[in-house]
DNA sequence: CACAATTAAGTTGTGCACAATCGAATCACC
DNA sequence: GGTGATTCGATTGTGCACAACTTAATTGTG
């Protein structure tokens, strides 16, 4: 019942294991990244965000105000992603954009007052979180690690990729 | 470690290592689960499929034809993903949708000529991804069953708190 | 000063993820 | 055999990611 008739003639042997590997690792980030997304989805509903909502707002109580630019460089996310994301925390009351004076390219995002006081009600969310992955703090600093290698490595490969 | 100037009076003992921890790990998840993504676009351009559409074929390339249920059972989406991707796929020739004849609820999802020889052209795919990562092949099994297990823990964790 | 190049946001369009909902087919139970 | 519950898929609506493009402000150079 489990054996759908295989249509190929393809014998296991020649897809070594290297082969499938990579069909593995791009199937595991991805369903770990959605079961992430999962969680915070749960967590977070009682703060009406959204995950990426939540790591704007994270950057801003760490940083402080903020252009839209910088926000972009810390997150790499790109104006076409925060624009619209800003505007829902602006519309949520959380944030204010304000144009820059000096240079009126600029837009600035600003916590009001209700947005710097979410940090207070925000303040479990990380406990939660470490809880819901079941690892301690060690195994998550070295898996942090080897993703924040990962990606290094994976953006200049794709830049490569991409000029080559 | 605190380069930036607080402005709230909270000192950094109150909030420990692992209370930032979270912010790095989700950081990290979200960053390499891009950064793969942007690889793949870039080698998955040629065969004009993107990255969920590839996890697909690859799933019918070495089971066969399945249904859409069986389909998202693999792949952990459900249809509301799946319904608009299975017709874009259609729409590039490279699978046929046939409603079932047993069972008329269900749509069968099955690989075009043109759909299976595209699994030639695919061959080379896994082994640049893998070289893009920069890792060796253990350090990738490694990783993905961490992965793995932070998968089920969380989706676990996630009904949990959907519950309680 | 004038004008080309650059930069910051925003807009548009495509595609994915997922919740909620619906209609049709099937199944279970009386 | 009829009726209620379940299952499958499709659809709708919201939000994110990113490429390509537009607009407006700024900078650099003659």
């Amino acid at each position: 019942m489990t054996a759908t008739t295989r249509t190929t003639d393809t014998p296991a042997a020649a897809e070594p294991d290297w082969l499938r590997l990579d069909r593995q690792i791009c199937f595991s980030l991805h369903a770990a990244s959605r079961a992430f997304n999962g969680v915070y989805r749960v967590v977070l509903k009682d703060l009406g965000l959204t995950y990426p909502q939540y790591l704007v707002m994270l950057v801003l109580w760490e940083r402080g105000d903020l252009p839209v630019k910088q926000l972009g460089e810390h997150l790499r996310l790109d104006s076409g992603t925060l624009s619209p994301l800003v505007k829902r925390l602006e519309a949520a009351g959380l944030v204010r954009r304000e144009r820059s004076a000096e240079d009126e390219r600029s837009v600035r995002v600003r916590l009001t007052g209700e947005g710097t006081t979410l940090r207070e009600r925000a303040r479990e969310v990380p406990r939660r979180i470490v809880a819901a992955t079941g690892f301690d703090p060690a195994e998550i600093a070295d898996l942090r690690d080897r993703l924040d290698q990962l990606t290094d490595t994976l953006d200049a490969a794709a830049v490569a990729a991409a000029a080559g």
